[in-house]
DNA sequence: TAGATTGTTAATCGATTAACAATC
DNA sequence: TAGATTGTTAATCGATTAACAATC
């Protein structure tokens, strides 16, 4: 019997496909109650967001029945509950590790932007860039002070910004201080290597490569 | 019966699913390639890979029938083959619209990797930006040079990494300007408001949050 | 030729959609 | 109560895996 994945209320495992679902419901949510609009059908929020209605129903319901007969769900109540599914309300602690034009820009972007990560550090093997500040955070050093703040905050989460072969040799010395997932904007493939590992890959050039491929579709 | 996505040489609907996983096999194969490694059967690369030997093949013979029986598939052969179905020896021209630091990194990204797409001009309606460099590109003024540029250039793509309002006012602009595809930083549902365009989402925060759950999970 | 491995068909598995009884 | 809409089971659809004949 599979454990992995079970969910606290109903003990179903939920599926990937529904997990990658769950930003989205929360950014349309968070929208939709902006809009001043109180409840809402799962036939609403269908066309709104370009689903089926019974999709939507099975995908909330794998984590408990969020909605009323008759009544629909309570925007504000299915947003929160969504939201502490997605464990908004419990950041981890992250560390960023490679200071590049990408490793910047998205360094200032989780500064401002807490979505359940919290960003307490970054870090440069090069000397050139150490002290130097991105946005309201100094760069430290690569290895000696990332194993200092490592025992002294205990994050949980590497934001791997380097490039391929500096990202394989790392991940080694990022688990032995304690790191169990990564945001791995590098080409290797932690996952494979190491399948405790909770990783979670955003490749730019992939998406650029599909979208190139779409354009000449039809 | 559908007619989109079909292959030129099969007349097989080729699914999205296997679309993305073709820049995951293009960088595989180049690697190996560079590895010295002549030849390699479905076996070894979904060992390689964390797939199955008949998913590859299944994958693969959407396209063509690219190996041989007894040898497997030459190595360069196939990378060349998939580079050719991404469209990698035809790159479509491309504008970058809102250079803030996402905006800046990816413009930089762009610039230095080709993946089937030539970045040749960038764009920000803050005046403050325009004349300002990035890389080897100077920013340019929208929506005034943009016009220009379409004129000029045609490109075909827009990457918009300009926050929600404004890439949901910008997108009818775009598509008047003969923009037919956009690769969206934006939280804006592009796709859903223009069915036709071709869209490819990169939502990094959505990738945090996914992350986020998956470390609470087991 | 014999062995290996593809291309492809068939079987299985999982995800989406449809239907409807439960219930607010 | 009657109407609406959920939660959930059943039916359908599509994607993955297995099997094997074709063939290099």
């Amino acid at each position: 019997m599979q454990t992995e994945n079970l969910n606290e209320k109903t003990d179903k495992v939920v599926s990937e496909r529904v997990i990658r679902r769950l930003p989205r419901y929360y950014r349309f949510l968070g929208d939709i109650m902006l809009s001043g609009m109180e409840r809402i059908s799962s036939r609403e929020l269908s066309e709104m967001m370009g689903l089926t209605a019974s999709q939507i129903r099975q995908d909330l319901n794998c984590f408990g029945g969020f909605g009323q007969q008759g009544y629909g769900y309570n925007v504000r109540a299915l947003h929160r509950e969504i939201g502490l599914i997605l464990g908004q309300d419990a950041p981890e602690k992250a560390v960023l590790i490679g200071v590049g034009n990408l490793g910047a820009a998205v360094s200032m972007y989780m500064e401002t932007h807490t979505r359940g990560m919290e960003l307490c550090s970054v870090f440069d093997s090069d000397p050139q860039k150490w002290g130097k500040r991105i946005g309201g955070l100094t760069i430290r050093s690569m290895p000696d002070d990332f194993v200092k703040v490592c025992k002294e905050l205990s994050p949980s989460v590497a934001v791997l910004c380097v490039p391929k072969d500096a990202a394989k040799q790392m991940v080694p010395f990022l688990i032995e201080n304690g790191i169990r997932g990564i945001l791995n904007f590098s080409h290797y493939d932690v996952a494979l290597d190491y399948p405790k590992l909770k990783v979670e890959n955003v490749h730019i050039s992939d998406s650029i490569m599909t979208l190139r491929y779409k354009m000449s579709e039809k």
